[in-house]
DNA sequence: CGCAGAATTGAGACTGGTCAAAATTTGTGG
DNA sequence: CCACAAATTTTGACCAGTCTCAATTCTGCG
């Protein structure tokens, strides 16, 4: 499924940081020295393929994963196929934590990616001796359902149009976080991805994107690659105050 | 806007609890003796009428609420009117948390209701102190994610049918983790609530409504009361098995 | 160069939305 | 307890945005 071979040979890099963060974004972000080593302890790397599967749903959640480079798709299924992506996650971002035993979602890279693996068990028993990091991770979580909250009212209440813009403004805000340019942002994500995170089709994705690229908001140069040529308009799209 | 008087005299009465903690479910449940009256010393209560407004989107969020009694609709507001209401809650839950400095949306109450109030500091102040707060903190946390994550897939994947069923089952599960019937569920919330909630309009609501009664899967007797007649039928049109 | 998968485009269908009216429920004052 | 007004819910007719199915074009890769 996917290679668990040591890919990175050196952790002194970040300095005092976890391996993972990523401008200082990351879970593992401002710890004490000492709660560095315990992360560092549990730690696993991992480096897979696009399309490889982390874990799938349902599968037991043993795993909590930190993402160092890459895409990552985290999807639900429903019995007859349909699918919801609940979420994208970037350099820095973390996933796989559950309420339950099982994994409530399917993870899947986008794109070659690279991550850091912490067994769940043992990084809840670190939490019980470094309040940082559970003080971390609840920030995160809290920041996590607030995006998730945002997603819901794109999903309930936005049009086609209104989504994708949406959309590609977060892909820019997410480059800008990490340090790329907004105007052109990177779509590693094919067009069935991106219809099941918006709640739409492929056609439907397609169509809009040449509407938006007809009214010179977008510009569709290099595959996977979107020019953002009229931010402020398709900021007034995405807050359903302008229908053009 | 609301009353914030002392509602509630006695508060030794569930024992080693903290006083907003319903079956044992509350984020304060199971803490010691210490950090209850850690909490207990931070804690306003509040009682307010059906549709009072808790706290408004984009207001500072200075406080973190935990459910006593009643139910809570959360929702958010596009520019022109739009609302997505991204959860409800019922006693034993808990509600207010932000990223950043003002509330991610809407509180208000469906019915009346009554809710202890913690400042946002003072609690930030006592999860240092006591790392099994932030621990019950963190775990409600991740059930809410888990939770908004379904609502993700209902809301881009579904059918009007499917979600309505969904959300029926819903509510039935919640008022069996509260002790209540599971067949006769009550709705306190309006169509508008539902609809809103399920992304669709109020006549499609009552329509569905309609046709679930039609094929004696529910029945509606007194206004604010759903009976489920087949529960089983109710999960397979849920789950996308079943069409009729 | 040729093939397979992905993306785009087109035509028509359908779910759910919009607008409007009727029915029911709720609240209020006598 | 009743009468009446207001609000909510239901029902109906029609419409539109998005989906489905199908054909075509584009892209990547051996």
């Amino acid at each position: 499924m996917n290679a668990p071979d040591p890919f990175f040979k050196i952790l002194g890099d970040y300095g005092p940081s976890c391996h993972c963060d990523v401008a200082g974004e990351a879970f593992c972000a401002g710890m004490t020295p000492e709660g560095l080593k315990g992360l560092r302890t549990i730690r696993g790397n991992l480096r897979i393929d696009a399309q490889e599967t982390v874990f799938r749903e349902g599968e037991p959640a043993a795993n909590v994963f930190s993402l160092v480079s890459g895409t990552v798709k985290l999807s639900k299924l429903l019995g007859d196929g349909r699918r919801q992506i609940v979420g994208f996650r970037f350099p820095g971002d973390f996933f796989g934590f559950s309420p339950d035993a099982s994994y409530g979602y399917t993870a899947e890279a986008v794109v070659p990616t690279s991550l850091c693996r912490f067994p769940e068990v043992r990084l809840m028993q670190l939490r019980q001796t470094n309040p940082h990091l559970e003080h971390r991770l609840l920030d995160r979580m809290v920041a996590e359902l607030h995006y998730a909250q945002d997603q819901m009212l794109l999903l309930g209440r936005m049009t086609a149009r209104e989504k994708l813009c949406h959309f590609l403004l977060m892909l820019s805000q997410r480059a800008e976080m990490r340090g790329a340019p907004t105007q052109r942002v990177a779509l590693p994500m094919s067009r069935l991805d991106v219809a099941d995170y918006l709640g739409l089709t492929i056609e439907t994705v397609s169509r809009t994107l040449t509407s938006l690229k007809k009214a010179d908001i977008i510009a569709l140069g290099e595959p996977g690659i979107v020019d953002l040529l009229d931010i402020a308009r398709l900021k007034r799209i995405a807050e359903g105050q302008a229908t053009d």
